[in-house]
DNA sequence: CGGACAGTTGAATGAATTCAACAATCGTGG
DNA sequence: CCACGATTGTTGAATTCATTCAACTGTCCG
């Protein structure tokens, strides 16, 4: 019941976090896939305003602020969460490297749910005010814009049939294989790798218990199909998750 | 238990279908609440291609279809789903006039959810092609774009606020409580409607058995929060309604 | 008129939660 | 560098809310 399985995974490497410009900024192809002529880099740079560095647990923005900035991740990762009046509290996404933040702001220039850094990152923060100009005079970035809302209501879409839908098994099953497929994305392990949010977390994010994510990373663990110590993670066999996440059809 | 309490009230009344142009349109200030000048109108007239009627039950697009256009509602309504490949569906959204369909396909160019009408509805199909050029020409649409996908993903964190953490009982007050403001905000009556939707698309989208459903329009109607005779809803106290969306916490 | 569909209600069942106690680990300050 | 309190994670047992299964009724439409 050691670690011994993963004890030699590697730690996913922190990236620098120095104020460099967005022309060598590691993730800006991320934020903007388009690919951008140079004038329009140094435009782009005109309109990041700050980019700053949270620690974990600090506040990105919470509901109600003004909608003065859209947040670019470049490093690290940060969850979204609402809440009902009442305080409980559901998260909504976790949030990594080339991710923006705040969309859901643009409609009542108010963030409607709360950002918070779950471990050091590493942010730009980008004017509001501006990025209409900017859409205009690069029609590229206007398209982009339009590209990553509809993305975020996509993955939006998967939550809600993952939350209505399936059940506690499903859910953890398919959250270790999109975490896998977007650490793929980013070129790390889609095999190994850490988790940097809590079981609680977790289960919030999943609409479970806490204690049922525990119960089942147990059973996973020792079915054969994921090694896990601590928020080190193998997936041992991938097919075995797939039919969990999928075939488990009641 | 016959319907005699609300036998009285009206249906609501079915807009006329044919095509018109935008300009007389009774929601296109719904579709683009900015307001165009003229010249803009006809531009906006030049790119809705086809203005359609579907029946009850009707498909309007499915995952996977090409996104060749923006489906906005006229008259009618339309319910939005998406699956697991062994075909549970999950209802994500009910979506009346004034309403853009299919926004989350912009992202891989193909639609990720299905969209049918819930009754005789009255669409118009825009080009995405020429989405882009008109925003280009005429930047109060690309804004009022990013309002509109935002807006939408506010509305989807709400889903799934509700869909992780509130009970059964909330879940239904709640939707109630959604559909009165919608009403009110298009100058119906808040209190009294017809639903378009049966027992099991609620249920369905609320995550929660048909059965289950039925059982709390009973209580709620027996508790005289409401009252109910078959599709027809009244809404009697709106402050015990409010009172079990928000306050039942666990 | 009659079949199919939509809705209601009851009873039994169950998946996941809650409550509880405990174990392991982290990180912070002495 | 170690100790100790706090946090995070694990596991068991009892409970519960909603589901499932089932039977029945009412209503709409061809």
């Amino acid at each position: 019941m050691t670690g011994s399985k993963v004890a030699s995974l590697r730690p996913v490497p922190e990236l620098p976090c120095e104020p460099i410009a967005c022309a060598q900024c590691g993730v800006y192809q991320l934020c903007l896939p388009l690919g951008l002529f140079e004038a329009d880099l140094s435009l782009l740079e005109s309109v990041v305003r700050r980019k700053a560095t949270y620690k974990r647990g600090q506040l990105l923005f919470r509901p109600g602020d003004r909608f003065d900035f859209i947040y670019a991740i470049r490093s690290g990762s940060v969850k979204t969460s609402v809440q009902t009046p009442d305080g409980r509290v559901q998260i909504t996404g976790f949030h990594v490297a080339g991710e923006l933040l705040g969309l859901s702001a643009f409609d009542s220039g108010r963030y409607s749910c709360e950002a918070r850094a779950l471990e050091t990152t590493s942010i730009c923060k980008v004017e509001t005010g501006r990025v209409e100009e900017l859409a205009q005079r690069i029609p590229a970035i206007q398209y982009q814009m339009l590209r990553i809302m509809s993305g975020h209501i996509r993955r939006d879409e998967d939550l809600i049939l993952l939350l209505g839908k399936r059940s506690a098994e499903e859910r953890l099953a398919e959250y270790l294989l999109g975490l896998s497929r977007r650490f793929a994305a980013r070129n790390y392990s889609p095999t190994q790798f850490r988790l940097s949010m809590s079981r609680g977390d977790i289960g919030n994010y999943l609409g479970i218990a806490e204690e049922t994510v525990s119960r089942l990373l147990s059973r996973f663990q020792n079915a054969g199909f994921i090694a896990i110590d601590r928020r080190q993670v193998r997936l041992i066999d991938l097919g075995q998750l797939e039919a969990m996440a999928r075939i488990n059809a009641a």
